[in-house]
DNA sequence: CAAATGGTGACATATTTTGGCACCATTTTG
DNA sequence: CAAAATGGTGCCAAAATATGTCACCATTTG
């Protein structure tokens, strides 16, 4: 592994991490201990603050404040990041597509006309997949920003997340529930969660949710299986459902 | 002269004087001819973009509009891409992963540390795994590589799709649905249909589904809003269901 | 005290970078 | 046209740098 690559190997364990041991980084990035330790002090001379504790439960801690860097990517980087999104569009069609593509469009736009050319050459020859903007899977546009990582922070620390809600009828309700989980029906998404309050599950469309509060105070037992196979959910469908065949 | 310092050099000295020819900046860099040959193949391989004239009042130019690469992205497509690449390294080790990780590290070596939390609650809650050394992708690593494109393509086209499911007790069938949903609840991912054949509503976790086929002959009506608020298809789960709060 | 941890120095060995050289291709100038 | 100026490539040995191993030290925790 290259000198440079190893330097941000290391950063970002320690940023994940929060604290690590020499010998715990030289495993991860695959170097010695000696190596890892030249590479600490390299790194504390561009700048970054690396606290050390020594002893048992001791270790490496990175001084989050202690570097402010700029995002430059090098055009290959980029390249990469294209390929990838490509490469996971190409394997299935995760609902970030749509997101990913928008971050790459600007990548696009910021990238030399020529590079981009050459870029989906060697897409199209690979066979990975297409670079236009993908069909329209999910609308995400009037969503929330600040809402799926409230979600996935409540979700992950099991705390309950409070919310206004604009339901069909224009009326507005501030709930406060437990998420469960993400439903996508396509194009909508709603986020699905048990309401305490009225002891039952409730779902609820993304794009009519506003200003989400974690309540870190807060916790709930997060159930890992909640349903399996053949049990219907759904019967509250039934009665809309309408099919025919061709 | 460090490498690095010496491509910083070159750049700046082709942004001052415009135009420079090979020797003129092996002189001034103090390294050869063909050193510097090596340091302009370099550069462009890092996008940027330096014009070669040859011959008589020939010279290196470098493209002034080449070098910003400022992507600003916003955190959500970040994330985005941040999954993309996940999902694509969890897929198969492609050779781009390397170059990937690195721009991935920028990205987050640029990222306020609070939101490089989020982004871990994010990647952890969606289960598609941690950005380094990556772990497990559960459920996602056994699905059909086929069924989400297939999922799509029949959802777009409003077509049946067939599969063959194995479920809890290992029992095989062959089922036959109108896809209607995608159910996340990390970390399994289930397909949510309208089986005609039993008139009801069934859910299928994704990693029990294989041979996917988009019956293309078939049609079915799409429901738009498949369900509105306040109605509860989860009762199931009620059951189950056990809070606490501190 | 023993174990766990960060840290340093020395030295042999890998790996990478560099310089030198011979050539080639293109363009301008006389 | 011929010569000169320029960018560009391949090859190889030498130089520089990075790495691993080992021995050892200092501190902290239990």
């Amino acid at each position: 592994m290259n000198v440079r690559l190893r330097h941000d190997a290391i950063v970002r364990s320690l940023r994940r991490n929060g604290t690590s041991t020499i010998d715990a980084l030289a495993d991860e990035v695959g170097a010695s201990r000696r190596t890892v330790l030249r590479d600490i002090s390299a790194l504390r001379d561009e700048g970054y603050v690396i606290h050390a504790d020594v002893g048992r439960g001791g270790g490496l801690q990175l001084d989050p404040q202690s570097v402010q860097t700029n995002a430059r990517l090098t055009v290959p980087e980029v390249f990469a990041l294209l390929i990838s999104v490509a490469a996971m569009r190409a394997a299935g069609n995760l609902p970030f597509s749509e997101l990913a593509d928008a971050g790459l469009a600007k990548i696009e736009k910021a990238l030399p006309s020529d590079k981009v050319k050459d870029l989906r050459a060697f897409l199209e020859c690979l066979h990975i997949g297409q670079l236009s903007p993908l069909q329209d899977l999910s609308d995400m546009s009037k969503m929330d920003p600040d809402l799926l990582p409230a979600f996935e922070a409540a979700f992950l620390g099991r705390h309950f997340i409070r919310f206004d809600y604009r339901d069909a009828k224009g009326r507005k309700t501030r709930r406060e529930i437990e998420p469960q989980a993400m439903l996508v029906l396509p194009p909508l998404w709603y986020l699905v969660g048990w309401d305490p309050m009225r002891a039952d599950f409730r779902h609820f469309r993304m794009d009519r949710i506003s200003n989400p509060e974690v309540l870190a105070g807060t916790h709930f037992r997060r159930r890992h299986v909640p349903f399996e196979d053949d049990v219907c959910p759904y019967s509250a469908l039934k009665a809309e459902n309408r099919t025919s065949r061709l």
